[in-house]
DNA sequence: CGCACATATCGATGTGCGTCAATACGTTAC
DNA sequence: GTAACGTATTGACGCACATCGATATGTGCG
């Protein structure tokens, strides 16, 4: 959680900080995008998408794939499964609903002292 | 600009990257927190939040400040509007609320591709 | 005017990160 | 076993950026 309150900035907070910079990226925002739909032409299955399939999207190299790839799961957005020799990813919604619910209170008419 | 080639990657999110950019840092995270909270020390007002007194918050020198607080304006996070010799800030809710709308699509059950 | 103050800009510097080629690792197929 | 394939790691390179000190701009006050 992030807890607020600290004096100077320091690490203050970790986990939100890893999440929004895994996110500014334009490369692993498509991912999340295509996630949403996927349409797997290599080896995707209905419950996750292969990493081969993100290369040809991304038209990046395969090292820098599966880098992004790793970001965002050690940023807890996307969960990963190894079968056999593929990969499979699919979003992790809780996290971003809980992204979702720390911009919403920016968002609400508290957001501005203003009015 | 990335010097990096990126075919297929369609740059139409140019404004979200953007925006995550400017919020992928833990100094203007802070500032984004102390805003929602304001306690003005210096020469706040209760419809802005004077420059002067994220120095002290920040414990980051003057133009560091500054310019963090210009990438938050430039991203359209954030208000300001410059009276007398202060220049006041504040939220803009409705950024947030878009962000909110935005992660929300990934939150909801469709996060993993069915089952 | 001249001083004090809030803020913005500039130039320099160190660090972070996106990218690739090369390579290593692990699994399936023959 | 060996080959092919998907994926991960390593090392290097270059750009982007956070940060600072110095300086410039602008505003209010005496």
């Amino acid at each position: 959680m992030y807890s607020g309150r600290m004096a100077t900035v320091e690490v203050h907070d970790n986990r939100l900080a890893m999440r929004l910079k895994a996110l500014a990226d334009p490369a692993r925002l498509a991912v999340l995008e295509f996630l949403l739909e996927p349409n797997g032409e290599c080896c995707s299955r209905d419950d996750g998408v292969c990493g081969c399939d993100f290369e040809g999207l991304l038209g990046l190299s395969q090292p820098t794939v599966s880098h992004h790839l790793k970001v965002l799961v050690q940023a807890g957005l996307l969960g990963a499964e190894k079968r056999g020799r593929w990969t499979y990813y699919r979003l992790e919604p809780q996290a971003f609903e809980e992204l979702a619910g720390h911009f919403q209170r920016y968002g609400k008419g508290a957001g501005a002292p203003a009015r």
